[in-house]
DNA sequence: CCGACCTTATCACGGTCGTGTCAATGTTGG
DNA sequence: CCAACATTGACACGACCGTGATAAGGTCGG
């Protein structure tokens, strides 16, 4: 039988993360691993995965972890993300010649790639 | 002939924020006001606008100056967007019985209603 | 020409972020 | 049973954020 979740520590080990770190990534919301019966953290695969990313995030592009922790809050508070987007639409984007319309097709054909890999499946 | 642009402590007076705080928001690239040929900010009607629905949306939402700017960020720089987006997409979200279909869902039904204004308008 | 305004740059200060370390306590397995 | 590990909580520290204050200098209008 696979004894597939690591402790703590072994985490640590394998993701380049501090234990320290990894609670505090837990606290903030990004990786939040299983609780054995005593509330000792389990960290599966998927949750190792995400960690070691999660750092190539950072690194590639220059952001924080309480700014990953705020995109996380955009995605699940709904009235947030509409208050940041209409106040962002408003805005007079200074760089020359990107039209609100313009700004739209390409918004739209991003959500279309993202979106694009579930609603073009199979039914 | 209008008069149409105030100075800076004009607009400080009108919007509530400190002379130092709008050049700290234009800093960051919130509001950046036009400027006058010796170099004087000039606040028009959209700036003051901005200034003020910026106060509300941090009031009303918890949200910090340089939270926007990272939204803001998310809005101009396409390869980090993507990857934050890449990133969240592939989180287990903890909570009861939402699969990533369901999510999908939600989530295009959200822009939906964004790109609606758009996209659903006459052709 | 001069006072009232604008500019940038800098120092300062409390608050939060990211991170380490330590203490006090609970759990596990041989 | 006990050593090795886990847990939470706290203190600490450098770095940066949000903000005010102040200095040294440019611009404007009467």
């Amino acid at each position: 039988m696979a004894t597939e979740t690591l402790t703590i520590n072994e985490a640590a080990e394998t993701t380049g993360w501090s234990p320290r770190m990894l609670r505090y990534i837990e606290s903030i919301g990004l990786v939040v691993p299983e609780r054995s019966p005593a509330g000792y953290r389990l960290f599966g695969a998927g949750e190792l995965q995400r960690l070691r990313t999660l750092r190539e995030l950072l690194n590639d592009h220059d952001v924080a972890l309480g700014e990953v922790g705020f995109a996380l809050r955009l995605r699940t508070e709904a009235s947030l993300s509409d208050a940041v987007d209409a106040w962002l639409q408003a805005r007079p984007v200074r760089p020359q010649g990107t039209t609100a319309a313009d700004w739209l097709k390409r918004e739209q054909a991003k959500h279309m790639r993202l979106l694009g890999l579930a609603t073009g499946g199979s039914s």
